[in-house]
DNA sequence: TCGCTATTTAGATAGATATCTATTTAGACT
DNA sequence: AGTCTAAATAGATATCTATCTAAATAGCGA
């Protein structure tokens, strides 16, 4: 298990503890105070058996510690488990990394759409996927090298006959760049 | 609706919509820029109606918002949100107020369960609940006075007849103050 | 206007879970 | 040992919901 999926799941199962009104509650109540089941139970109107299934599931989590007192069990907030989550959710982005979703299942299916015999049926009418499109293209020239218009039409004419619109998009979304009759592929 | 009561459900339904794996992933991945709902669907491998179906619910609960692009819906991150439930996490504790539980069901059932004709039947085992009767007691006395120990168990001894353990346990709770023979109420 | 594309809505289903009652476990007091 | 008390576990039930397929909606281009 890589270190995005532990904080995934890690997150979720925060976020999950704290989805449910009774167990929201609880940490309300705990935040003022120790109690015993049966305190919350009063508190809450609900049954003991009710109240001892949150508390092992906040338990679980890490959300609240118990102690024993007797035979009561008393139970506490662990406030520091809500600052690393508020924290947390400051980061949310980092879940979008590659090992959490197949970052390239939406290229390679456009692409698969789009795509027969290493020629462009159409060019794509949404945004979204013109974007793959031309990121292919782009691909296509070298960094390091000056085109001539003519051998940019050569290029995407490959794959495609109506290379003037695809050249001019390209520029336009600045995947390259154009000047005195010279381009060059950007980024 | 109180203003408690709409921070509660408020927080509620932040925390419902982030407690599902798909929509804490979308959450994610719309971090990292904005995305059309089949976008999204290819990087999740689910179908476009259930990714549909979650988009719809961040977007009720205002995590998410939503543009319109031809015939294509391009959903982007409400940043903002996130921030708003990070701070609110720490405020956990205003949930516990007066008016989301019965503040006071915990005593009265424990005055409730121990009295019986103005009498406590049984001096109470446990100390959560102990001290339910403790405070009552300390309430049988005036701030302002001080009292003998003969006029402290004279009072004390309307309750219950083991005064000697009652009032010492007020002390030691320090719900009383005890000096040089003479006793009065704290806090 | 017709067909194509992207999304949403409707409806069905399977799996999860909050709550309850009844039972079991375990500690404390006599 | 036996009784009482507090909590946990087991088991049942009713509700909720994530997902799917199929159908409806809406924009756009020919």
């Amino acid at each position: 298990m890589t270190r995005l999926e532990r904080d995934l799941s890690n997150m979720l199962s925060f976020f999950k503890a704290l989805s449910d009104e009774s167990r929201l509650k609880i940490v309300g109540i705990l935040a003022s105070g120790d109690r015993s089941v049966e305190e919350l139970a009063s508190l809450l109107e609900l049954r003991a058996p009710t109240v001892s299934h949150h508390l092992s599931r906040l338990k679980k989590t890490g959300l609240v510690h118990m102690s024993t007192e007797g035979n009561t069990h008393i139970y506490r907030l662990n406030v520091e488990s809500l600052r690393t989550l508020s924290k947390q959710i400051l980061s949310v982005e980092k879940l979008s990394a590659d090992d959490l979703v197949d970052s390239e299942a939406w290229e390679k299916k456009v692409m698969n759409d789009f795509f027969e015999d290493s020629r462009l049926k159409v060019i794509p009418a949404s945004r979204k996927k013109r974007e793959v499109i031309l990121r292919f293209l782009a691909e296509q020239f070298d960094r390091k090298q000056k085109y001539s218009e003519k051998e940019v039409n050569q290029i995407i004419g490959r794959y495609h006959e109506d290379f003037a619109t695809l050249r001019r998009e390209l520029v336009g979304a600045s995947l390259m760049k154009r000047k005195a009759g010279e381009y060059w592929r950007v980024k």
